[in-house]
DNA sequence: TTACAGCCCAA
DNA sequence: TTGGGC
DNA sequence: GTAA
């Protein structure tokens, strides 16, 4: 183990937590052999394991925990072996053979969803808090654990179970230890409630491993995690929708996690910025255990949660989770029923579940159904020591949370799904051994015999779709004619998910390998097969397989068919709104552009108002014929300021497309080397435009641009289209004015032509060939700094002409309408 | 482990 | 600096 | 997610 206390160290932290747990060999020949160091490193999680470990096992019967806030919980816990800090060592030393028994016991049970049962034997030995608790104790327990949906995140969808299968291999442990599964029974809802933000990523592994759930309904939660960059006012509305749920913010979880307990979500650290001050009633007897407590919390919970779905199995109950919207219901029971692990426990369930009032109408307060989980703590409980190490963690946590993270979990989701069928042998493989790097060894050879990696070997040039381009007709005749078309159907919709969740690198990774793949002659039908291919990895292979094989993908349907993501997509078609946004004002509960109208998020930008405001006429195609009078309104409108200006559509128009997304306008005049110069020009052709009625919203200007909103006015659209094609009112359209100086205007042409794909692709050629491409020329001999910082502009090689520039990059030339890829 | 295009505007 | 668009 |  190193001894730096760095990068590495902190880095590994989390997954420290799981090497105690687990204690797996590696962790243990790293405390056998330095103990000091290690112990260093592990300090705090030391501290924590050790504390559970003795009240979870020799501790058990010790009850207190009242309501010692988390600070005096962490020292009841200690004091019970060894009072003061300082005898940690010795705690863990003893503990350690503990853990390891424990780990070694969980493990084996850990893959088998099932395993819980163990805890029904533990907890009855508990002496029961209540008796009501008990009951629910007993009906709840055996729920939990299974196959509980996780939610749909950047690798997808998969159940936990899944996801506890695959985790086998590391030397870290993914799930704790049963009796350590302080979250058990807790379902939790995050706000994001995705995890794609690295830090939420870990918390949400966290708390899966300690057997927290991650729902995608607010509904079915017990505990809302609010992200500590929002404010009460941005979730409200989602809250509201979930009334005797308790809420936290991101602290809450891992807070638990250390001190081995849920903690009183009362307290004032774990407030969600801007929350109402809820009239906590630190409830008057706590008395449980922190065992007892987990579970006096759902009693209470429980109830109210379930409003919706008052049917549904606890908060284990996996699948069968949840649907805010009970219409939706239909496609996630299904789902979930599949999954079918629930039966026995349903049953089990369901009597004290329909004691309670299904119907309750919540009792709008949330603050007064407040779960005093643990110990109902006082909030200024985080005393001092605990303060400390909850600093330090805590400090931890921000210094790295920028840090590039593992993913370790990530893994090949789906195989599962895709089994059943042929190339089982070499799934069987991988799974066995999914080292990656094996398995692609192995697998190459086996389809292409030989070159181990050479399979991808594909001439230079022809990596660039640059050099593969086609024409439209072209394009929609291999999509229907394509072979492939139904897989690239699926895969579309998967790259349009993840899109939508903002996972931006998988969603080019997937364009390109949708690009890949219709390129291809024949259908693709194996894993293998697609692995050969370029920009197709193993992961995306599978896929494929897997869509050929059943035709579909389970996650794309889960996760299209939640409305939460069809409120996403509603969004993000908004003009100014991205992910970010989107997602913020999906926290903040708004749902349909309805929502947004009528009470338009605080933050929502002047853009972004135009946008949500034409929003419909904005998000329909500009017929060709339209765009053409337009451009052929602005030419005359242009003519007459200056002779010499020239105006090209550009876009999609350019390639010939017969409707385009908006107007694309490159304005440029003979002899002009700067986009300067053409500014005036610019600014009195927009200044006449407006005066028409054409230009009728701005939306950015300034530099060499442009842009805004335009109409066809009345006049111009008759003559167009006739009196016969009549519309209400005049629709509004994107248009962009773009100034292009001679110098610059072939690459301008390259640039503002597209399609994305072939210019991106363009661009990455030409720095494959240490040159720059940009709207303005190619360069060359661009310097680049540190990872790839520009430092040199190059040398300006081309811009002037787009032929010059294809030939210069060694690419055929391509007319636009051969641009689409 | 790192890049995946690069630039400009708005707030 | 972040979000967004091109 | 893929490739280098």
């Amino acid at each position: 183990m190193d001894t730096d206390t760095t990068l590495s160290e902190k880095v590994a932290f989390f997954d420290d937590l799981d090497a105690l747990n687990g204690l797996s060999d590696e962790g243990k020949d790293a405390f056998d052999s330095d103990e000091q160091e290690f112990r260093k490193k592990f300090k705090v999680v030391f501290a924590s394991s050790t504390s559970s470990k003795t009240t979870s096992q020799s501790t058990a019967p010790l009850p207190p925990l009242k309501r010692p806030g988390p600070s005096q919980n962490l020292r009841r816990t200690f004091s019970a072996p060894t009072p003061a800090p300082k005898s940690r060592s010795a705690i863990i030393i003893e503990a350690t053979p503990d853990a390891r028994n424990s780990a070694a016991a969980a493990n084996t049970t850990a893959m088998d969803p099932t395993s819980d049962s163990p805890v029904v034997k533990e907890t009855p030995a508990v002496p029961s808090p209540r008796p009501s608790a008990l009951l629910q104790r007993s009906a709840t327990v055996p729920l939990p654990l299974p196959r509980q949906l996780s939610l749909p995140d950047e690798k997808g969808d998969q159940p936990p179970s899944a996801t506890m299968k695959k985790r086998k291999r590391g030397s870290s442990a993914k799930t704790v230890p049963v009796s350590e599964q302080i979250l058990k029974g807790v379902s939790i809802y995050w706000i994001p409630n995705d995890d794609i933000a690295p830090m939420r990523k870990l918390r949400i592994k966290k708390a899966q491993e300690y057997g927290g759930h991650w729902v995608r309904g607010i509904a079915s939660a017990t505990h809302v995690v609010v992200d500590n960059r929002l404010e009460y006012k941005d979730v409200e509305k989602v809250l509201k929708s979930a009334s005797g749920v308790v809420v936290v913010n991101e602290d809450y979880i891992l807070d638990c996690i250390t001190y081995r307990a849920l903690l009183n979500s009362s307290q004032q650290r774990y407030k969600v910025s801007g929350f109402p001050i809820a009239t906590e009633n630190p409830e008057p007897a706590p008395a449980s255990q922190s065992n007892d407590s987990e579970w006096s919390l759902q009693l209470k919970e429980a109830p109210k949660m379930r409003r919706k779905r008052d049917l549904v199995p606890q908060t284990g109950t996996p699948p069968a989770e949840e649907s805010p919207q009970p219409e939706s219901s239909g496609d996630l029971d299904n789902l979930s029923t599949n999954s079918g692990t629930a039966d026995p426990v349903d049953i089990v369930n369901y009597p004290p579940q329909s004691s309670s009032p299904v119907e309750q109408p919540d009792p709008g307060e949330q603050g007064e159904p407040f779960i005093p989980s643990l110990d109902p703590s006082h909030p200024n409980s985080a005393a001092p020591d605990i303060q400390d190490e909850l600093s330090d963690y805590i400090k931890l946590m921000l210094e790295y949370k920028d840090l590039p993270l593992d993913g370790d979990d990530d893994d090949d989701d789906d195989d599962q799904s895709s089994k059943d069928n042929q190339s089982v042998t070499y799934i069987s493989d991988s799974e066995s051994d999914p080292g990656s790097e094996d398995e692609r060894a192995k697998k190459k050879p086996h389809s292409k015999p030989a070159n181990t990696r050479k399979g991808k070997n594909i001439a230079f040039e022809d990596r660039f779709a640059c050099n593969r381009g086609g024409t439209l007709a072209s394009k929609s005749a291999s999509q229907d004619a394509n072979p492939n078309a139904p897989t690239i159907q699926v895969l579309q919709q998967l790259c349009d998910y993840y899109t939508r969740v903002n996972d931006h690198w998988r969603t080019t990774a997937y364009r390109k390998a949708i690009a890949t793949l219709r390129r291809q002659p024949t259908k693709i039908r194996t894993e293998d097969e697609a692995f050969l291919l370029p920009n197709i990895g193993r992961r995306i292979a599978a896929k494929i397989e897997e869509i050929v094989s059943t035709s579909a993908l389970r996650r794309l349907t889960y996760a299209t068919s939640d409305p939460l993501d069809r409120s996403l997509a509603l969004f993000l078609g908004i003009y100014g709104v991205g992910p970010p946004t989107a997602h913020r004002w999906l926290a903040q509960g708004h749902r349909t552009l309805s929502d947004l109208l009528a009470s338009p998020p605080p933050d929502m930008t002047p853009h972004q108002r135009l946008g949500l405001h034409h929003h419909a006429d904005l998000n329909t195609r500009i017929p060709r014929a339209e765009a053409a009078a337009i451009a052929a309104l602005v030419r005359a409108e242009a003519a007459a300021l200056d002779p010499a200006a020239e105006l090209l559509l550009g876009g999609s128009y350019r390639r010939g497309a017969p409707s385009s997304g908006d107007i694309d306008l490159i304005v440029t005049r003979r002899g002009t080397a700067s986009a300067d110069e053409l500014v005036p020009l610019l600014e009195d052709l927009v200044r006449a435009l407006e005066r028409k009625g054409v230009l009728v919203a701005t939306l950015a200007e300034g530099g060499s641009k442009w842009h805004g909103c335009c109409v066809l006015p009345d006049e111009e659209y008759v003559a167009a289209f006739g009196r016969e094609a009549p519309r209400e009112r005049p629709v509004w359209r994107r248009i962009d004015f773009l100034l292009v100086p001679e110098a610059e205007y072939g690459a301008a042409l390259i640039y503002f032509t597209g399609n994305d794909i072939f210019n991106r692709s363009l661009r990455l050629l030409a720095s494959k060939k240490g040159m720059r491409l940009n709207q303005r020329g190619l360069y060359r001999e661009v310097m680049r700094g540190r990872n790839r910082v520009k430092v040199t502009e190059g040398e300006l090689v081309e811009g002037r002409d787009e032929r010059r520039i294809f030939e210069i990059l060694g690419v055929k030339w391509r007319e636009p309408g051969e641009r689409w890829c």
